[in-house]
DNA sequence: GCAAGGTC
């Protein structure tokens, strides 16, 4: 019997898929990556009888990056990442996506994809095949389908599976485009920014300056925001305050029909032509019933929206809690555009759940006998129904936050099948001279859907006193009052979503991850009533990108970008073509950015102090031999004012002085790093930390207990022995090398490469006649390049017959000679000779302890 | 140490 392999883009929908499709007649077990499972039933595929394996991937299984020395902020310069190489890799090591599928796909003889009905959706049809296809069996007729659905209902989802398309390559492309683009314009402008303020300013108080094209621009609306709050010129205005008082003796306040003027000449004259006549009449009374409409069905940014603003969680906080509510069956997906139930939605039986609660219990019940009402009508993204409760909760079921997300999810449920809440508005005309002024008030009819969402309720407002046509009431009082506009407020969250779904940037997904970015990055601080407002960082980033080139911060720019995409998308126009364009448009916007850097500095200088102006003292520079100073903002890095050179240190922990101890080999001092009292701790010397003395040797990267390269545990485990080709240096072991191993001068640039295969090499303390420690080297016996296959020999590598032939000497060019430590000179200088060896390793022995 | 997009 033939398989039919079935892919959705997540557990959930495999399983939603799986029951709809097989009559919830099915076999269901774990896949190998634990996190995917595999759902099997029998059934008819283009009337043939076979076997239906329905599973999922856990969204992308691939996710793009730059191939190897790319990815160093060091050796590229960040211009090269608009051409860099780029390859594939897995999204998420963990879950062994491709080959999970692999193994599903192994014998099968149709794929049928059933990723979401989206371009990302579409570009992961092709992940997907990419993984299987080549396992499956060949079979004559097109093997690979594609299910278009637009909701995730019986009849939606059976009709998907009656008129299976192809997959669509052109919308596929557009995302890859998408990635590439965000890729190397994200990383060129981020390294770029960051490596030349962090290199100028000491108290940035970020360790990252990032460019992205979502988070940018959402940074420049809170931005924009504080400039108008900054250029905010408050302007006087009066406005006429009149009471009367009812003959049943309670007082109204009237409302001018010009509510307020801006020129008090003006309005002195109304106010005296008010007070000269002395009374109001009434002209008429009219009452209106009005509505205030029940919401429509719950999508993930409204909710995010009311969860900022109404429940004081963050966007970020409310994603989390939304999932797990979900992963534990309370609500649906959370992660959804749709605000328009599903033809067949059991809203009935949901709310039936909800029937015990003790919160709105009764209010579901009366509901359901009087009637639900036709939810109203929203919009269908084809995405996933709206965010509905799946089943009761209590309050003590959750922690506080997670039950106020339940509690309004719930709640906004209830109301959108609740009536409408009705009331009625009176408004009473009045003329005082021929001024017009009303006084309104309004009556609660039917507070529908209000009952449950209660924080909507109307005030109770008092009734009006009834009044009469032309019934006429002396003034109590008659008065200007100056009042002041007044700036507008930050941006909250809540603002901030809007803007962000209305302009393109991000998506229901990512959006939280946006605004939880510029947060993290200190570029904007929360402040009370989920307020954003911009840091010092923050606005001189904006400003800057601004003074250089406006584009970069530009709302329009995301969805300028994906309108070309959607090019791609549509078959428009050349994937190619539309992906170099617009790589070479930034390419240059990049350089024209680095060429003009000093625009944005110039905001910086304002702002920030510079290095040399931050920080204590610390440590002395091996170079100028003056104190270095410690930067203490995050990152935090030595700095030496004399020679202007930055040296980063290891992060999240404390940098103290490590017993004024030199390195070895370059004379800088060492400091210690620590994660406090009984955390790890380990020696650095700042210079080799940033210029690894060995070649293939990783910044940051040295013994493998810690990152210095003759740190005490490489000294005690594997020694520095005397050079013997110059007088002044230490040969030291590269901790990276093995297992072909390799030793260097760090003074005269010998380099030693020996012993290949050699499974251990140590030096040991005894000494050749030459003055060059001796070398034990162990090997094992199937590779030993000893006679006899001997597995141990110590020896000089200088001098020993057996040793001698094993190496190979030579001069680098690159090792030491070009790192910027101090040079040979001035250690000589006192006319200190070559030192007995067993003195050079007592006095080396010193520095490690 | 970088982006944004999926999702667990």
């Amino acid at each position: 019997m033939r398989t039919v392999l079935m892919v959705a883009e997540k557990p959930s929908l495999a399983l939603s898929l799986a029951k709809i499709l097989s009559n919830g007649n099915m076999n269901s077990r774990k896949g190998s990556n634990g996190a995917c499972s595999i759902h099997e039933y029998r059934g008819k595929f283009n009337g043939e009888n076979v076997t239906f394996k329905m599973t999922s991937v856990c969204g992308h299984v691939m996710s793009c990056d730059f191939v190897g020395k790319y990815n160093s902020w060091d050796k590229v310069d960040p211009a090269e990442l608009f051409n860099a190489p780029i390859q594939k890799k897995e999204a998420s090591a963990n879950l062994h996506m491709p080959q999970f599928l692999r193994r599903e796909a192994q014998g099968a003889d149709y794929l049928v994809l059933w990723l979401d009905c989206d371009k990302e959706g579409e570009n992961i049809c092709f992940e997907v095949m990419e993984c299987t296809v080549c396992v499956m069996n060949r079979v004559p007729s097109q093997q690979v389908y594609r299910a278009r659905f637009s909701a995730i209902t019986d009849t939606d989802i059976k009709r998907a599976m009656q008129n299976l398309v192809s997959p669509n390559k052109n919308e596929a492309q557009s995302v890859d485009a998408r990635q590439e683009l965000d890729l190397r314009i994200g990383c060129a402008f981020t390294r770029y920014q960051t490596k030349f303020f962090q290199g100028k300013y000491g108290d940035l108080d970020s360790t990252l300056i990032s460019y992205g094209p979502c988070q940018t621009p959402t940074l420049g609306f809170c931005v924009e925001r504080h400039d108008k709050i900054q250029s905010f010129k408050p302007e006087p205005y009066w406005i006429m305050d009149v009471q009367i008082t009812h003959p049943n003796g309670k007082s109204v306040k009237l409302d001018w029909e010009r509510v307020r003027l801006f020129d008090k000449e003006i309005a002195l004259m109304f106010l005296n032509m008010v007070k000269d006549s002395e009374e109001a009449r009434v002209v008429n009374t009219t009452q209106k019933e009005k509505t205030k409409a029940r919401p429509i069905a719950l999508n993930t940014v409204e909710l995010l929206r009311v969860a900022s603003s109404g429940l004081g969680i963050g966007p970020h906080h409310a994603m989390q809690i939304a999932e797990r509510l979900y992963t534990q069956g309370y609500i649906s997906y959370p992660r959804t555009e749709t605000t328009q139930y599903p033809e067949n939605f059991d809203l009935k039986g949901v709310l039936r759940q909800q029937q015990s609660s003790p919160n709105w219990g009764d209010y579901v019940s009366k509901l359901l006998s009087e009637g639900i009402q036709k939810a109203k009508k929203g919009s269908d993204a084809g995405d996933h129904p709206p965010i509905t409760p799946m089943k009761l909760a209590r309050e003590g079921d959750f922690d506080h936050d997670s039950w106020k997300v339940y509690d309004y999810i719930t709640r906004h449920f209830i109301a959108t099948l609740s009536p409408d809440c009705k009331y009625l508005q009176t408004t009473v005309h009045f003329e005082i001279g021929l001024e017009k002024f009303t006084t309104t008030g309004h009556q609660l009819l039917d507070p529908g859907y209000t009952a449950v969402m209660t924080w909507q309720a109307l005030g109770n407002d008092e009734d009006l006193p009834k009044f009469t046509k032309e019934q006429t009431i002396t003034l109590d009082h008659a008065r200007l009052s100056e009042r002041q506009t007044s700036p507008p407020d930050y941006l909250t969250e809540a603002e901030l979503i809007s803007l962000m779904e209305k302009n393109g940037i991000g998506t229901d997904a990512s959006i939280p991850v946006h605004i939880n970015n510029i947060c993290e990055r200190n570029y904007v601080n929360i402040i009370s009533g989920r307020k954003l407002k911009p840091t010092p960082l923050g606005i001189v980033l904006v400003h800057g990108y601004q003074k250089i080139d406006s584009d970069l911060v530009l709302c329009t720019m995301r969805s300028s970008i994906e309108q070309q995409l959607n090019l791609i998308a549509q078959g428009k126009a050349n994937f190619f073509d539309v992906k170099q364009h617009a790589i070479d448009i930034f390419h240059r916007k990049f350089k024209y950015f680095v060429e003009n850097i000093n625009g944005m500095d110039q905001l910086f200088e304002v702002s920030f102090s510079p290095l040399a102006a931050i920080g204590k003292p610390f440590t002395r520079c091996g170079k100028c031999r003056r104190y270095m100073k410690l930067i203490p903002a995050k990152p935090s890095r030595l700095h030496c004012a004399s020679c202007d050179e930055t040296f980063t240190l290891p992060q999240n922990g404390n940098i103290k002085l490590y017993k004024e101890l030199k390195c070895p080999l370059d004379d800088f001092e060492l400091v210690l790093w620590s994660t406090g009292p009984k955390g790890k701790s380990y020696p650095l010397c700042p210079y080799c930390y940033n210029n690894p003395p060995f070649n293939d040797m990783r910044k940051g990267m040295g013994c493998n207990e810690c990152t210095h390269p003759t740190c005490a545990h490489s000294f005690s485990k594997n020694g520095v022995s005397e050079c013997v080709e110059c007088d002044r240096g230490i040969l030291v072991i590269d901790q990276s090398s093995g297992p072909k191993w390799k030793m260097a001068c760090n003074k005269c640039n010998v380099v030693i490469h020996f012993l290949e295969h050699a499974t251990k090499i140590s030096v040991q303390e005894d000494t050749c006649d030459c003055g060059s420690n001796l070398i034990e080297a162990t090997f094992t016996k199937a590779k030993s390049k000893l006679p006899d296959n001997a597995e141990e020999h110590t020896g000089c590598v200088f001098c020993d017959p057996v040793l001698k032939p094993l190496v190979e000497k030579h001069h680098a060019t690159s090792f030491f000679q070009n790192r910027g430590g101090r040079g040979g000179g001035a250690r000589g200088r006192g006319g200190r000779g070559r030192g007995k060896p067993k003195d050079k390793m007592s006095q080396l022995a010193a520095y490690f302890v």
